[in-house]
DNA sequence: GCTGATCGTATGCGGCAGTAGATGATCTGT
DNA sequence: ACAGATCATCTACTGCCGCATACGATCAGC
């Protein structure tokens, strides 16, 4: 059973996946964890600066910076929530959204090319799985 | 084909699978580069120094530090290349690779329970699917 | 034999990571 | 009204990362 390491093989893929979206994301202008904020940003809504440094993992007193830089390009803007004024609510602005699906939409056709080789029904179980082990990790 | 991104993906599971590893390693003693090197060192034989570090993907100067000190806890032998004495070859004492085989041992089966849940069906795929994508980058 | 390249090693740099403490604004429980 | 908790922010600290450089030993081509 000499199964290929799990976490090599993520590993390695990890950094295949992430060079190839370095030059899209350098082409909008964004660093990787601008990206994965302004995904997240769109996935949830209204969420506080916690609740993003949570869903993103990354850590909260460096979210500030990216936050900063976002939204002094206008790609996102912070509201005080008006029930709670400690937190700031993080929002897309059209212009953060429309940059953001370009991005998108560039990165699924990429991965759509980085995925092409599998047989389709490997494919669809390689997703399905992965959606669901990512889950697991709450 | 609102696809969740696989980069991310592949890094929330990535992050639970490290988490999983962690305990086991520190069991051992042993870092994650350092179980990545050991590991490289079991599948390939006979590999010099920049070798090493190609495959792991670590950097050849931080690499020393590594070497170092698995080599002074008798894990790893570092010889001079007959063939070309400016390189140094590495190679799994016995010793280490008992460590080794037993961390092995307690990752997959850490592995096997997370990966439990699925279909085994899926769960065949996705292996296969990963190992080929991990390939694809080389 | 010389010159230039390669390998292992040491060292220093800048960058990015998380953690911890302090601060000021604000909310909650009593 | 007051005490304690929470949130965003700032700053200092520590640690790991890759990168570049330098150096001595060694090899290969001419």
């Amino acid at each position: 059973m000499d199964r290929p390491e799990l976490g090599f093989l993520l590993s390695r893929l990890m950094r295949e996946v992430m060079a190839r979206e370095k030059p899209i994301l350098d082409a909008a202008g964004l660093e990787m964890w601008d990206y994965a904020v302004l995904t997240a940003l769109a996935e949830s809504d209204a969420p506080t600066q916690a609740q993003l440094a949570a869903t993103t993992g990354r850590d909260k007193t460096r979210l500030i910076g990216n936050l900063d830089r976002l939204e002094a390009e206008g790609m996102v803007a912070r509201q005080p929530d008006p029930a709670d004024r400690r937190n700031r609510i993080v929002s897309l602005t059209p212009g953060g959204a429309e940059i953001l699906r370009r991005c998108r939409e560039a990165i699924e056709a990429m991965e759509t090319e980085l995925l092409a080789d599998l047989d389709p029904a490997d494919r669809a179980a390689f997703e399905r799985a992965l959606t669901a082990l990512a889950e697991a990790g709450r």
